[in-house]
DNA sequence: GCAAAAGTGTTTCCGATACACCCATGA
DNA sequence: TCATGGGTGTATCGGAAACACTTTTGC
């Protein structure tokens, strides 16, 4: 007999086109549900919770990300399991696992999984054992439950190696200006891009196509807009 | 309460430097242990089995690699965890699960490995519940059990993406030729590579030096040795 | 007319590819 | 002397990178 607990965690990286910033989903879970909201104790930690007994991986991903944070179909991507013997039984995490876990001091092997998304086009409200959920600059992550800084920072190095146009082409409005998607690519990757190259580059490729509409009200020369090509 | 059985399972290409071709280990595993050697009902697999409650994952994978082929240190990488809520439940592998699981009808979650020796250095030994051990050609794999041709297909393909220098400087003895290291490269990638690009390519990378020395007692121009840097 | 971002081409460099002949040895 | 694999160089192509000025708009 050596069943193992067996969770998912997913790391949801979201697009903030008005910071310009690349945040990462966060929930504040609730540490001693019995408390007060206002005399909590709290820590912070990636959506992430067991699998169920017959429950396939990717579905356990979507359910409980969406049972913690309300976020719904989102591609989400696997990328590496985690399993250390010890991995959830640091002191910090003890009090959390001691109110939610039937077996606080059992080791967990947690699969983890990536997604990259709009933040304007999502709505993550806390729910089951979050009391909070919030995006959080990539370089402002705080100290998170269990491994959780170690996955992340896993994910991040995941997620620029895997960059391409069917990642980015869900992260703009419909319609947009070749700056915008250059400006996403450079958030992505923390680096600046050549205006030049990377047009050519996107041209060439054939992923985007004229809509033949222009900005409007903006105080400078308008942008062309531009669509991703279908498929 | 959702524990689940964790296993590892290894995919262990060989490199036959004689034959000239990659290969899989598979194991033959006793169906039933009490049958006699000559009345045997087999089946292949791949070396893997269950986790243990304590255990690291990436230890696991060397131990239970080592319990099967008696094959130790070897460099194993994780590439992906395989879960489908019915993988272990096909019809074929039943009387196996019953023989050796005591939970016959649970799922099993897996975590698959790689690794890549050169088969002239090891030796595996069938033990514990493989009665037998062999290099099969990739492309002569035959059915295996549960999701384990599966798990092979994704390796080969997970191999060829990641080949490089630190990869194949375990699969050549110490001072090789340059035609032999491109012909690794060649069955590694299944396709034919050109000599003088090649030749430029390596060395300007610098992962080779020259040894000074030459092979010996061939009938034609003999080539230099040549070893991989330190480091 | 000024500030702000849009838009646009050419040159250079480098790595990837294609390709064919002479060399040293054993038999 | 012949069969065998070893060893070598050059030209071409294509993608990556560097780089600066003109245009259109709102104010």
């Amino acid at each position: 007999m050596s069943k193992i607990n067996v969770s998912v965690d997913c790391v949801i990286f979201g697009f903030d086109d008005i910071e310009k910033k690349l945040k990462v989903l966060s929930i504040e879970k609730k540490v001693d549900p019995f408390s007060k909201k206002n005399k909590k104790r709290t820590q912070f930690a990636i959506p992430g919770d067991l699998i169920e007994l017959e429950e396939d991986i990717d579905a356990a991903a979507s359910r409980v990300l969406f049972s913690l944070t309300k976020l719904n179909k989102l591609y989400l991507k696997q990328f590496k399991a985690f399993g250390h013997p010890r991995r959830v039984q640091q002191e910090k995490d003890k009090e959390w696992l001691e109110n939610f876990r039937s077996n606080p001091d059992e080791r967990v092997i947690t699969i983890a999984y990536v997604s990259i998304v709009r933040m304007e086009d999502y709505n993550p409200e806390a729910s089951y054992f979050a009391q909070d959920v919030k995006w959080t600059n990539i370089e402002e992550i705080p100290e998170l439950a269990f491994d959780h800084n170690q996955i992340v920072n896993e994910a991040v190095d995941f997620l620029r190696k895997e960059i391409n146009h069917e990642v980015t082409s869900e992260l703009l409005p419909r319609k947009f200006t070749l700056s915008q998607l250059q400006e996403l690519y450079e958030i992505i990757l923390n680096e600046k891009l050549d205006k030049r190259n990377f047009r050519k580059q996107i041209m060439s490729k054939g992923v985007v196509e004229k809509t033949n509409e222009k900005q409007k009200g903006v105080s400078h020369k308008p942008a062309e807009l531009y669509k991703f090509n279908q498929q």
